[in-house]
DNA sequence: TGCGGGGAAAATGTCAGACATTTAAATGTA
DNA sequence: TACATTTAAATGTCTGACATTTTCCCCGCA
């Protein structure tokens, strides 16, 4: 009667579910302590080795954190908008690598979710915000910079689009987004020309966007999905013909 | 020399972390079998169960999938959607109900990301897409529907919505935000009166993406968006004043 | 020659017990 | 009272063993 829940798996992942869902529906809350590996032992009837394994699986998802000593032991954590940013980023990445998602269909993702944030960041964006903008642009434009430096302060850009919306929920679901694209970015040359024109929408962007005209900032960032989709696709021709 | 590496932390966590570095830079590829935890033991100088844990970890990111028998072991995993969909979910549920974030918040997020679908949507949905939407919709008209029987095909309507729009990816990101969504949903209590309301804008949702009319579909859905956060917002007065 | 069954081997899964290390609280002392 | 010391409770790690699963290979038999 005691081993009665699932199917069949390691007891690790078991003992894994059974806490996970314990903190999910709440019926542990942030901060609180879990029982010492032993008792988790003891309760689920398995060696404390298993029970570690299952505490790993839980820490590597960051629900709990674990503490040595005296009144240590292993609490359920608070997960940080920081914490939720890397998993998704991590996880947007190897989505995109693994499956071989093509350079069309994580571009047009991508702006398709920042379009959703410029009227939003239209409203409320601060001048914090907007300097970050004026401050990539102008790294962009600079002459010696590498493609991959480029591409970097390109995602520093959109990322300050987004996170100009001033809604951190909206900021963690684009940072997958964003990030991700960045390996398949990187496969682009820039040429000067392409750089100038990047420049221009960035700037037509951020101009809209501290003129607070949505409208405006949503049409530049239409054109410029559309001429990152040109760009890209010449890539792709231009591998596939080798 | 051999222990060089990072800072202080888990020996666990530490090979753990070199074993998702060889994944994510594409050291290992999709498929590939890792060395077996005796072999792995040996080469980072530690013992069995300190490998299994690390091992595990990644397990719980899926990152890896093992495999028992002789010429078992541990392979790299492709991360599926299935699967990045699962881990969205969970972090984005847990994001919100960790942080205490806002109702209006979280409602903005997803109205602002499901908007972002709605063009594609309305230029590639299928009759597939569309039946499910009807379905849902004439579900959600039914008497004697619980409220959170109602919530769940609300899900189900918009993530047919969100599917409609063609992108895998697009659905991998809207998933976190319109799951996640559910418990906040299922703390109001949804009148006679202002389900007929929800129906009547999903049907004006349906109706401008069967049309093709991306911008109608856009201002039901901004309608619906106020409406929604109208609703969450008696139900956060009501709890407050208590 | 072909086929089926029975090891043998190679892995992971699990257990038990021990020791090392860290940390906070309790205790003792100036 | 303030500070140093001890102590105890955890986690972190190691060793060795056994259980289980799965594949491969070989041997006997038709």
């Amino acid at each position: 009667m005691e081993t009665a829940k699932p199917q069949k798996a390691d007891l690790s992942a078991q003992i894994a579910q059974a806490i996970r869902d314990a903190i999910v529906e709440g019926r542990m809350i942030t901060g609180e302590r879990l029982p010492s590996e032993a008792e988790l032992a003891d309760q689920f009837n398995v060696s404390r080795p298993t029970v570690r394994e299952a505490l790993k699986r839980l820490a590597a998802q960051s629900l709990i954190r674990t503490q040595r000593g005296a009144f240590g032991g292993a609490f359920v954590n608070r997960l940080s908008y920081e914490e939720a940013y890397g998993q998704q980023i991590t996880t947007s990445t190897l989505l995109l690598s693994m499956n071989g998602v093509s350079f069309e269909t994580a571009c047009e993702a991508r702006y398709a979710l920042e379009r959703a944030c410029t009227p939003l960041a239209a409203a409320r964006r601060t001048p914090d915000h907007l300097a970050t903008m004026r401050a990539e642009i102008h790294r962009q434009g600079q002459p010696g910079l590498s493609d991959e430096s480029f591409c970097a302060s390109d995602v520093t850009f959109h990322r300050a689009l987004v996170d100009a919306a001033g809604n951190p929920v909206l900021s963690y679901q684009l940072a997958g987004a964003v990030e991700a694209m960045q390996p398949l970015m990187n496969m682009i040359t820039f040429t000067a020309r392409s750089r100038e024109a990047i420049v221009t929408f960035h700037t037509r962007i951020a101009d809209a966007i501290e003129a607070g005209d949505s409208a405006a900032a949503e049409t530049a960032l239409e054109e410029l999905s559309a001429y990152t989709l040109d760009l890209g696709r010449g890539v792709m021709e231009a591998r596939a013909a080798r």
